[in-house]
RNA sequence: GCGUCGAUGGUGGAGUGGUCUAUCACAACAGACUGUAAAUCUGUCGCCUUCGGGCUUCGUUGGUUCGAAUCCAACUCGACGCA
């Protein structure tokens, strides 16, 4: 089967969408919540785990990749999915995201999503210090970007050109242009100059994917998603995804950063501009409420590390907020880690798995792991399921009054 | 019984006259984490505080000194050696 996106239901007044999208390795119905395995591995858990929790696909990185075991050693194994033992749909980042957490936000403590406070208090900071440049991992240039490995220290180039020659080889369904990601801090004329820049990596990203046609080390035809940037800035997202939608792109990431607040304002501005026909993947997000929001701006995937992330750090997602499992009150604790959530961790207890924390147990990171994908996977996909059925708003207010325990949970910082 | 060595905050273990509430690690307590630089990072970690500071600690008691966790004495406890 080759690639293509089908609308089944629309959310009406919103721009959302139910649909699935078809791909050489399997359909994936969205909206979807897709899980990160940067490294050909979604960390602590085995590619059995990770369906049976019932991810549809999986998202991995070509800057990681290609540093290690390096894209010809994927390509031989016939594609990263087949190397791991996936066999459903996949997705590959491009390494724009490394081009922020490489540069702009190393060693500065910055995310891509800030909230405004933190904006406020970095941006002062850098008009009070006399601003020494730092040391960063990134140089970018018209061409493309060097990236030093953060493995050993020795430097790499990437352009658009081999962005697309790399995720060929690792042979991912679904793959992006290579694109800068900006940091939230960064000014109105740089967005507008990184985009213009973006833009042409784009159409150079195109162009060299048309080149190489089917991938080499799976023989299938990949889409290629075009990346929207443009910050928090209308004008910018908005030409951002006209400038982009107009060309030959598959499918479109929204990428780059955003305030906390208000991600959805952001992404409706560029769902307004982009083909509606195409399927749209919100890169890097997020928390529960994006979903909602993502959702009704005319998101159809996400992916994002948050799940497993905090897991390994001891959170866990629960229908009435995350908690941490390393806190003192859990240690006695005998319930599993949401008595209302069935999955493979519910028959143990809370108090266990503080134990397999506090003890630097392995198991801890796999089995908090599995609950948090599940509880977004699962999320998103009932998300879907009361789009079809037309009861999403009164789903959105329960689950929402419920996980964030306030009614005006729309003013999040 | 004699001799030698040792006793430091929840634990291990630095410190051997002033800059010592006492390095550091661990544990504990809490926080952060949004296309993975991350099984990571940050803060607190004697008591009180109007956050300026105040008070009390290094086995016990006494002493030397302007000043003691640091020097001296006795005692208590422990380890080892000799009887």
């Amino acid at each position: 089967m080759e690639f293509k996106f089908e609308i089944e239901k629309r959310l009406d007044g919103t721009l959302g969408r139910a649909g699935t999208i078809h791909t050489p390795h399997g359909d994936i119905q969205t909206p979807a919540f897709i899980p990160v395995g940067t490294k050909a591995t979604v960390k602590s858990l085995t590619v059995e785990q990770v369906k049976d929790l019932g991810a549809q696909a999986v998202l991995a990185n070509t800057y990681h990749l290609y540093l290690e075991p390096g894209e010809d050693r994927v390509a031989k194994h016939g594609g990263f999915a087949k190397m791991m033992g996936w066999n459903g749909p996949t997705f590959t980042d491009s390494g724009g995201f490394q081009v922020f957490s490489l540069g702009a936000a190393y060693g500065e403590g910055v995310s891509k999503v800030a909230t405004t406070e933190v904006l406020a208090a970095k941006i002062a900071e850098s008009r009070d210090g006399e601003k020494v440049p730092r040391e960063t991992k990134v140089k970018i240039d018209e061409e493309g970007v060097d990236f030093q490995s953060v493995i050993d220290g020795s430097w790499h180039r990437f352009t658009p050109e081999r962005s697309m020659q790399i995720q060929h080889s690792l042979g991912a369904d679904i793959f992006f242009a290579f694109d800068e990601c900006t940091s939230p801090l960064a000014p109105y004329e740089y967005q507008k100059k990184a985009i213009d820049r973006t833009h042409r990596w784009a159409k150079r990203s195109l162009s060299e994917h048309t080149l190489l046609g089917v991938s080499h080390a799976t023989g299938a035809q990949q889409a290629l998603f075009g990346v929207v940037q443009g910050g928090s800035f209308e004008d910018l997202r908005r030409e951002s995804a006209r400038t982009l939608g107009a060309m030959d792109f598959d499918g479109y990431g929204i990428g780059g950063s955003f305030t906390k607040s208000d991600i959805g304002t952001a992404v409706r501005w560029v769902s307004e501009e982009l083909p509606e026909d195409k399927p749209r993947h919100l890169l890097g997000i997020g928390e529960p409420i994006d979903f909602f929001y993502g959702v009704e701006s005319g998101v159809d995937t996400f992916d994002c590390v948050t799940p497993t992330r905090v897991a390994r750090n001891g959170a866990a997602y629960t229908v009435d907020g995350r908690i941490n499992l390393h806190n003192a009150q859990y240690v006695d604790d005998m319930l599993p880690i949401d008595p209302e959530i069935k999955n493979y961790t519910s028959s143990f207890t809370r108090s266990y798995i503080a134990h397999l924390l506090r003890s630097n147990e392995m198991l801890a990171a796999t089995l908090i792991s599995i609950h948090n994908l599940h509880f977004v996977v699962s999320l998103v996909a009932n998300i879907r399921q009361h789009v079809l059925n037309g009861t999403y708003f009164d789903y959105k207010r329960s689950f929402l009054k419920r996980y964030y325990k306030s009614v005006d949970y729309r003013i999040l910082s």
